[in-house]
DNA sequence: ATCTCGATTGGCT
DNA sequence: GCCAATCGAGATG
């Protein structure tokens, strides 16, 4: 069991989301584990990508994007938020969206948190598992490679299965490009 | 100050 | 499968 470090984030999100996928995403909560094991990831790419937050360059929002990689970029869409894992070198905007999680620890906080019983509801989308584990706005920009942080992911070198590729989900832009990465 | 829109979710058909 | 909810960021005036 160890923590993913800078190495492992900085590079390419086209290397690290696939590479995410069977590491364990833990939140520290009052004393208590919230963690599940990531199972879907979306990379993308900064600058020449249409569909990142940061094709447009640097705003407010989507500050958190330009630095170092291993840092966590919260957004909210709709009435969700939603968690990246910044890759790359700083103003190097490229990210990786954490898209599905299957529960491990803490499953009755997160029925608390989502209100609702079936696993199957807990994290099984990017703004639900931010809401299963509390994951909210305090997090942008927070360092997710300090060990001592309420939010980091761990290699517990889970054997994964084949590794399934496609287009990504609920985009406008280069909606073809097959960034996302997933396992059943 | 006002308008538009979205890397979503949940409920209904 | 379709669609409304809902809210903050960003753009515009």
């Amino acid at each position: 069991m160890s923590i993913l470090n800078l190495d492992f984030y900085n590079r390419s999100p086209l290397l690290v989301a696939p590479e995410l996928l069977g590491k364990v995403l833990i939140r520290k909560y009052q004393q208590q584990i919230i963690s599940g094991r990531i199972v879907e990831t979306e990379a993308y790419l900064g600058n020449d990508d249409p569909a990142s937050h940061a094709f447009k360059g640097k705003t407010k929002r989507n500050s958190s994007l330009y630095l170092s990689a291993g840092h966590a970029y919260i957004y909210s869409i709709h009435r969700s938020y939603c968690l990246d894992i910044v890759t790359e070198g700083i103003n190097t905007p490229g990210s990786v969206l954490i898209r599905a999680l299957v529960p491990l620890q803490g499953i009755e906080l997160m029925r608390r948190f989502r209100q609702r019983e079936k696993i199957s509801d807990l994290t099984s989308g990017p703004g639900k598992l931010t809401q299963a584990l509390q994951i909210t706005k305090v997090f942008d920009g927070q360092d997710l490679t300090n060990a001592d942080g309420e939010l980091v992911i761990n290699d517990d070198n889970y054997p994964v299965n084949k590794i399934l590729v496609s287009p990504r989900i609920g985009i406008s832009q280069a909606k073809t490009e097959p960034y996302r990465f997933y396992v059943v």
